[in-house]
RNA sequence: GCGCUCGUAGCUCAGUGGAUAGAGCCCCCGCCUUCUAAGCGGGUUGUCGUUGGUUCGAAUCCAACCGAGCGCGCCA
């Protein structure tokens, strides 16, 4: 990378003037160099502020230090003027560089021998990373809070993947407790109602229109063959049969939307393998747990925890926090390395709880990870969509993913910070324009398709009707494809230096170069949804070289190095996408 | 009341202690005989919630306060 091999030519010529005993006390680079972008175009390509930095330390004038390691930097070969045009010191110690065409040539090469490849890293190591997400309760449909952890999740753990992490994606199902015995008690009546028999609606239950239909197809294809089943039966058949169904429509939808997991862990599954009962008696030979007023405690308090918390019910009942601590152990059974649970912010109150769980059973609390998604507000032409779930007018998954396609539900899901509430204008993810972040990006890489088209298929004249036989063969650009690996140089006729368009040129290679660097930045903080706006930035550098300059022309050198340009471009398009799992369209 | 998250342009948001705080939307003005105008260029927009502190330097770090959302069950 180019930040790369700057970066590491200022280390080298702070090193060697401070051997010189040019830079006072210091003996060596204390710091690491940090590269940036300059905002104004008389700043260079690239710019070090590493002079402002050691001032302290070296206990001179800024201006004066950037001054002396400039000096050091021109006396290195690699500052070369095939590297580095020229640099130059700027108030208040500011050292800007202004780039020649080697680097450039090199990240282009380089983009093309790693092609799907390129910006994946090996942070990960191999390590086996558990990422536990959605993870509705199966007792109605997904709605965009759902999507947005849904997609985040999933964003995220493409991107774990692309780093070197071995990742397993993992849907916890809700299956026991009270909220499936309530959806057996409402299934059980909407069943009898849809075969005519006149019952009351549960009170508490889950708004009628929320689950008719998922009934009615029940219905259809059983006819009246529980209508025969008491009253504890019948809730109990119809409560399974309601949930099996709710599940699998939940799978189908997430599946549309790109997002698929390795495994579905039911809740029951830790009731009938006796997992809760044991962890419970994990506690109590640990002597973190107690009785008190009939119900079992978990002495959370000693454990960071702001007080303690149940685990079994005087009602002889497990708690939701007991099941969830069976479930946690048998996730650090299974041998991960790393955990991490996506939930949604109104669960943030568990967080605690679950932290005391993990220490309270030796486990190391570090390797659990819990990321909270904050909700996401629908709006139309920047009007709130009011949702109540009690009134049945909750906008569900679906709908939106109807309304704005899966494209665009994934990009504005997976573009921004989890921890920040969104709105979603349902208005503006339709359209299809440049105000369209999804749309944008897109139609770069489709016109990096269509310039390729352009090159080696023949076009028909719209005036004149003649066909025109295109400029290269399947055959060469194939060969191109070749040189653009291994030799460098191919790329040197592309740019003009002094020319405007070099700036443009300049500008969307060194975005293109920096993606790994971008994606160690997602992966560290957890933020795929910096790769949504870079893809975007691609996007921009993209367009602003095609407005100015063209990329076939009648110098087949010049066309080939533009053509090895407008691969790499659409290549590393393709590569950030794929992670934010927004496709990358050949034509639109 | 306590805890968590957040507060940047009219709106949606970037911004890893450094140069004059940036994008997009909106509004106005230009640009299609040439590889996709679903595009490009230009113009207007700020007490970075407030007040202090640390620093050569703070939107960024610290404290207090103000404001918003969420959470504080033997619910799940």
């Amino acid at each position: 990378m180019i930040s790369e091999r700057l970066a590491s030519l200022v280390e080298r010529a702070i090193d060697r003037a401070t051997k010189d005993g040019k830079l006072g006390p210091l003996t060596g680079c204390p710091i690491p160099v940090l590269v940036e972008r300059p905002r104004l175009p008389e700043h260079g390509d690239l710019a070090v502020g590493t002079a402002l930095k050691l001032a302290g330390q070296a206990k001179m004038p800024p201006i004066k230090i950037a001054e002396i390691i400039a000096e050091y930097i021109e006396k290195d070969e690699e500052a070369g003027k095939h590297n580095i045009e020229r640099l130059a010191v700027a108030p208040p110690g500011f050292i800007n560089f202004h780039l020649s065409t080697g680097w450039l040539e090199a990240a282009l090469s380089n983009i093309h021998e790693k092609g799907e490849k390129f910006g994946a890293l090996n942070i990960g190591e191999g390590k086996k990373v558990l990422v536990e997400y959605v993870s509705a309760n199966p007792t109605g449909d997904l709605h965009i809070g759902h999507g947005r952890g849904a997609v985040y999740g999933s964003c995220l753990s493409n991107l774990f993947a692309f780093v070197g992490f071995s990742v397993e994606q993992e849907f916890y199902v809700n299956d026991a407790g009270v909220q499936i015995s309530q959806l057996g008690e409402c299934a059980w009546a909407l069943y009898q109602r849809l075969q005519g028999r006149e019952v009351p609606y549960p009170e508490e239950g889950y708004p009628e229109n929320s689950l008719m239909h998922f009934l009615e197809p029940i219905v259809k294809e059983n006819g009246d063959k529980y209508l025969s089943c008491d009253s504890e039966e019948g809730p109990k058949k119809l409560g399974e049969i309601t949930k099996m169904t709710i599940m699998e429509s939940q799978r189908k939808l997430l599946s549309r939307l790109h997002v698929n997991f390795d495994t579905w862990f039911s809740e029951t599954s830790l009731h009938t393998s006796d997992a809760v009962s044991s962890v419970l008696k994990e506690f109590e030979k640990k002597q973190k747990s107690y009785e008190s007023e009939g119900a079992l405690w978990l002495k959370a308090k000693e454990l960071g925890d702001e007080r303690d918390r149940v685990l079994r019910k005087s009602t002889g009942a497990t708690t939701y926090l007991a099941n969830d601590a069976a479930y946690h152990l048998d996730k650090f059974n299974r041998g991960f390395d790393q955990l991490v649970n996506i939930w949604g912010a109104d669960h943030h109150g568990q967080v605690p709880g679950l932290k005391a769980v993990v220490k309270a059973l030796d486990l190391d609390a570090d390797k659990l990870e819990i990321i909270l998604t904050q909700i996401v507000n629908l709006s139309r032409e920047g009007q709130m969509v009011r949702m109540s779930k009690r009134a049945g007018t909750v906008v569900t998954l679906e709908e939106v993913m109807d309304e704005v396609g899966v494209d665009a539900t994934r990009y504005y899901l997976a573009e921004s910070n989890p921890q920040n509430p969104i709105n979603f204008d349902l208005e503006l993810a339709k359209r299809t324009s440049r105000e369209n972040p999804a749309f944008y990006i897109q139609y770069a890489h489709a016109r990096c398709c269509a310039i390729l088209r352009r090159a080696t298929e023949e076009q028909v004249n719209q005036e004149s009707g003649v066909t025109e036989k295109p400029v290269l063969t399947q055959e060469q650009l194939e060969a191109y494809k070749v040189d653009y690996k291994n030799s460098p140089q191919a790329f040197r006729a592309a740019f003009e230096p002094g020319h405007e368009v070099y700036q443009c040129q300049k500008a969307l290679v060194q975005k293109l170069d920096s993606f790994p660097d971008e994606v160690k930045e997602a992966a560290l903080s957890r933020l795929p949804g910096r790769l949504a706006r870079y893809a975007y930035d691609v996007a921009n550098d993209l367009q602003k070289f095609y407005e100015v300059s063209r990329v076939i022309t009648d110098d087949l050198s010049v066309t080939k190095a533009r053509l090895g340009l407008i691969l790499a471009t659409k290549q590393v398009l393709a590569n950030a996408l794929k992670i934010i799992g927004v496709s990358a369209p050949e034509r639109m």
